[in-house]
DNA sequence: AACTGCTTTCTTGTATACGAGAATAACCTA
DNA sequence: TAGGTTATTCTCGTATACAAGAAAGCAGTT
């Protein structure tokens, strides 16, 4: 059986796009990897809302699949915190209360907040330069009116700061922490203005970074990333519209 | 069949020690999950060195069980980060080079960092009370001369630490990278002089968390954890220790 | 009519079976 | 003898089968 069936089961409208970053081939070696990255991109999409069951048996004929390599994607899902496997009572979306979600925001600000203070200290030019670029593709997104273009590019600017912390081992864990609040951040972006305003802080912190002031980048990184004030009332709207999408088909 | 029967394979050292904590019943529902739990546990006593091949079938007889929930907990490490699942080449525990290891501990160092701002702003006098405890237990264990009691009593101390910060996910946070580090943290205090010197940074640690002091808590938190100088050379022949033990059943 | 206890059904957790890729050994050729 | 090619074996990845626990439905009692 060749692994290009298992794209069975897949929507047309996200046939395209592999949100794979270019270092990985588009083939996974193993089904249950597919699988791991496709229910991962339906819960990010909110696809899948928190609290929703994932029913083992309707998701492997849904992919064509047997039972094993679902249960081996929900599994890791499991581990990453994605997903809540209860003892013999089935897998869920993970829930995130308001006050949790503050929690993870928290330490996602410090963990951005880090690799800014490495970025600024350890900066080489091609860091630099893929920094400035990263912006200024954003600000092309600006005036369209698009969150999603804008959500990708913003993405692509984050990453590219925790590349320059040059510190591979953070890398990995702000961006495992950056997928598992992936569905909240595209909330956010949602939000009137906020897009405007995540660019300009964006501006500020480049070019603290390209200074080389550690300490000032990562306290606006920080500022950047926790939600506060009236954030946090944007945040327990864009939470409860995941959750009553969710509640349809729990 | 009985759940209980899944101790089979369990060496007589370690039956009575679950290292569980309290709030953990002592029996796993799930066999993966108690098989994930002992598999880590080996891990973090060296018994399985890094780079060493953990053979599914093996590893099933020994237990007693079939491959399938071998194969679970495997994957569970996997995510953990603790174990390599080289798809069709199957399972070594991690191999950490040098450098990566420094990055983590870098890493930890900030986490742990946090904690202790967080903690001398938010302390009750609970979290007091365990703090100052755990520092006076530890003392008692340092004439006795085994590193493995103040191993121990050190973890101890550090979670009473994650405790206060009273972000309950950043204590998640904190606690898995610190179960990555186990193994290698472990081989640090068998370093001559290495318990006293802890012991004696925990006592300024605890002053200034408890003087409600959060800056001086983190900075002194984040030099306690660190890896520099000398204790870098240190690290060096604990890894090669490690490795050595594993080479003999690779 | 509500609650309790039992039975049935459904889903998960584990065992077993099988096919395929990788590692290794054997063999042939230069 | 060394290198490369092929055959074999061994382990992994997936499918299927079965058993056990949980949830739901039913009935009987108060």
């Amino acid at each position: 059986m060749k692994l290009i069936q298992i794209d069975a089961g897949r929507s047309a409208a996200e046939e395209d796009r592999t949100m794979n970053s270019p270092e990985s081939p588009p083939v996974a070696t193993r089904r249950s990897e597919y699988l791991r990255e496709t229910i991962e991109e339906r819960i990010a999409t909110g696809e899948y809302g928190p609290g929703m069951r994932l029913d083992e048996s309707e998701l492997a004929e849904e992919f064509g699949v047997s039972r094993t390599p679902i249960r081996e994607a929900l599994i890791q899902l499991d581990s990453e915190g994605l997903v809540e496997m209860r003892p013999r009572r089935g897998a869920i979306v993970m829930e995130v209360s308001p006050q949790r979600l503050c929690e993870m925001f928290e330490v996602m600000a410090e963990l951005e907040a880090m690799c800014a203070r490495l970025a600024a200290r350890r900066l080489t030019s091609a860091d630099r330069d893929e920094l400035v670029a990263a912006h200024e593709a954003s600000q092309a997104a600006l005036g369209g009116g698009d969150p999603n273009a804008y959500f990708y590019l913003n993405e692509r600017f984050h990453h590219a700061i925790y590349a320059a912390s040059h510190n591979h081992f953070l890398i990995e864990q702000a961006r495992q922490l950056q997928r598992r609040l992936r569905p909240y951040r595209r909330m956010q972006l949602h939000v009137r203005d906020r897009v405007k305003a995540s660019f300009d802080e964006h501006g500020g912190i480049t070019a603290a970074i390209v200074a080389g002031d550690g300490e000032r980048a990562a306290q606006l990184l920080r500022d950047h990333v926790t939600v506060q004030g009236e954030r946090f009332s944007d945040l327990l709207v864009s939470l409860s519209e995941l959750q009553e999408r969710a509640r349809r088909t729990r």
